[in-house]
RNA sequence: GGAGAGGUGGCUGAGAGGUCGAAAGCACCGCACUCGAAAUGCGGCGUGCCGGCAACGGUACCGUGGGUUCGAAUCCCACCCUCUCCGCCA
């Protein structure tokens, strides 16, 4: 959500930054909505004050038994009244108009972020590992996995399509791979292990930014609850409506949660496979800092998710999203991408975000500054660490033998109960 | 699901139609006292919005939304949430 103050001050710097994703100019506009606003407003209030100033000397004319005033001055106050209530009904609608408008414009970028109208105008930022030579023709995991407990025949009799059951091994692995990725993010990386709510009220996605404008991406409980399409929707609403202390800043959560997506935008893309399904597994991570603090959170989230992708030697490049491939709550984002070998490309794993104050403003999530008067905004964060799905899918491919098998590698080791290697049945 | 109790400032907690943005205590900040500290005393101390360079003024906010009234934290209605007991249940 957008200040509207700053957009008062500076429509024309709006507009510039609204024209590097791509959006036309609404500067203008909510400006002059604004000011109709503030006009009506400020009669209403001056209608108020004149309504409470004469309450107030009813009082006291009553109190000294003078019911001659109080009548008089209660007659005022009728005659008064009737213009208010449709003062107030004008308000009310031309403030929840402003609100409506504000509430679907996107985050602007941050501003070392390239400009860009779609994916290839991101720039590669860095690259570790090197693809592994194969000795023979790398497979696509939805063509060995099936061998091996990637069950997508059973999933779509009982779910239809963009579902899977996992089995046996396959199982055993993906549930390795998303412990190991949550000791790591609570261990060394300092984030505080949550479980948290998988069902959410509207305001906790409009918080995040998610609605009012992608309900369709998402799936709705009979109770009119979501189901949330990704834990940062649960993490960030921790801080809604907190007031927290500059001392308390920042804080770390992670938690690994299944996510929800109706992927109704992604009709004939990743069919096949275990790359896009409508529930997949995420270890997500979400930091609340001071303006101060962001950057180096967002700097050690990068290095949180990157150090999963290392451990398990799995090889990735890091990409600084351009301004029109970022999501609508983003200011800034680094996707990190993993090398899958059947497709001979790296494909987006990790979504690492820094959001300034926009979500904070849709929840209310404040904190106090030191030494300072006042209250400011705090920034969030968020990022994946990893998608475990999409993890699982790296490792079957980049770990995959010329026989139909699959070494595991051995960061995960500790967490298979002895299993090292997934044999087709 | 049934019965009951309750939601007030950072916290505890009073207030039960008027001068209540709200007592008191705690916490916090400033000043005094002190070599320093503790204790003590004095003062300050909510948030949003509008106006103003500012000081400040206005307005709204006592779970949320309506209603009654000249006037609502206080009365009425609906909803949300929390707690207790009973039932059911992983």
């Amino acid at each position: 959500m957008h200040d509207i103050k700053l957009i008062r001050d500076n429509p024309a710097g709006f507009d510039a930054a609204l024209a590097r994703r791509g959006l036309a100019p609404l500067g203008a506009a909510l400006v002059e909505e604004d000011a109709r606003w503030r006009a009506v407003s400020t009669a209403l209030q001056e209608g108020l004050a004149r309504r409470n100033e004469a309450s107030k000397a009813i009082g006291q004319a009553m109190a000294k038994g003078d019911t001659a005033t109080a009548e008089t001055l209660k007659a005022e106050v009728a005659a008064l009244k009737a213009r208010l209530p449709e003062l107030e009904a004008e308000e009310r609608t031309l403030a929840e108009a402003l609100q409506t408008r504000l509430a679907a414009i996107p985050n602007l970028p941050a501003a070392d972020v390239p400009d860009g109208a779609d994916e290839t105008a991101n720039v590669e930022e860095h690259r570790w590992g090197t693809p592994r030579t194969f000795d023979f023709t790398p497979q696509d995991h939805a063509d060995f996995g099936p061998a091996l407990g990637l069950d997508f025949e059973a999933a779509a009799a009982m779910s239809g399509a963009r579902f899977a059951a996992l089995r046996g091994g396959m199982a055993r692995l993906h549930r390795a791979i998303a412990q190991f990725m949550l000791d790591r993010q609570t261990g060394a990386n300092g984030y505080e292990e949550v479980n948290p709510p998988l069902l959410v009220r509207d305001d906790a996605v409009f918080g995040t930014g998610q609605l009012p404008k992608f309900a369709e991406d998402l799936f709705r409980t009979t109770t009119g609850h979501w189901l949330i399409p990704t834990a940062e929707v649960s993490l960030t609403n921790i801080v809604r409506d907190k007031f927290l202390g500059e001392a308390d800043l920042p804080l770390r959560f992670t938690a690994l949660t299944p996510c929800f997506r109706s992927e109704a935008g992604a009709a004939g893309r990743d069919t096949r496979g275990f790359i896009r399904q409508h529930q997949f597994e995420k270890v997500e991570l979400v930091a609340i800092a001071t303006p101060e603090q962001a950057a180096a959170e967002h700097a050690h989230m990068v290095a949180s998710a990157q150090g999963i992708l290392e451990a398990l030697g799995l090889p990735y490049r890091r990409v600084l999203l351009c301004t029109g491939d970022m999501g609508f709550s983003a200011a800034k984002t680094f996707d990190l991408e993993v090398w899958l070998p059947s497709q001979g490309v790296y494909r987006e794993i990790s979504s690492i975000s820094t959001c300034d104050d926009f979500q904070a403003r849709r929840m209310n999530a404040r904190y106090r500054p030191e030494g300072e008067k006042g209250t400011r905004f705090v920034h969030t964060l968020n990022g994946s660490g990893l998608a475990v799905g999409r993890t699982l899918v790296a490792v079957l491919e980049n770990y995959q033998n010329a026989d139909g098998s699959v070494t595991i590698p051995e960061a995960l080791h500790p967490y298979t109960g002895g299993l090292t290697t997934l044999t087709p049945r």
